[in-house]
DNA sequence: CCACTGACTACTT
DNA sequence: CAAGTAGCCAGTG
């Protein structure tokens, strides 16, 4: 278990209930912001044992990463449960995404060199 | 130690 | 829109 994959959890449990956050939203506020999949890959082998709210992560363009009969189902329900609007399109609006506090200092999330593709907002 | 793997993303056809 | 491509990097075996 590495420092990085402590971040990644604690990031996780820091989304609160009726909000929601994305893989990639979650690998910045842990000081990964090419870390997507590993944050991916903790919920996906950790989830259970962490305790972790996984039904709070959705891809960083608001749909549902689960496939259907994985879950997927499940998850809605629960984000519903907790009064995030998830439409019949699947895709939530921005709106519910919840803003990571920024990582502890003397990490160096976004480096201000990367161009443009780091931050690209929701399409 | 090495080689996959993948609850991802951004870009390009 | 859909499909293909190229990076990403911590687990797992």
């Amino acid at each position: 278990m590495t420092e990085s994959t402590l971040r990644i959890i604690n990031a996780i449990k820091a989304v609160p209930p009726g909000r929601v956050s994305s893989y990639r939203d979650i690998g910045f506020a842990a000081g990964l912001p090419q870390g997507a999949r590993q944050v991916a890959r903790i919920l996906h082998s950790m989830s259970r044992s962490q305790n972790l709210p996984w039904h709070r992560i959705v891809r960083s363009d608001g749909t549902i990463a689960l496939p259907p009969g994985d879950g997927r189902e499940l998850q809605i329900a629960l984000l519903r449960s907790e009064g995030v609007e998830v439409p019949e399109t699947g895709r939530i609006a921005p709106h519910w995404f919840w803003a990571p506090a920024p990582a502890p200092e003397g990490l160096s999330l976004r480096d201000s060199a990367t161009p443009s593709r780091d931050r690209s907002p929701l399409r």
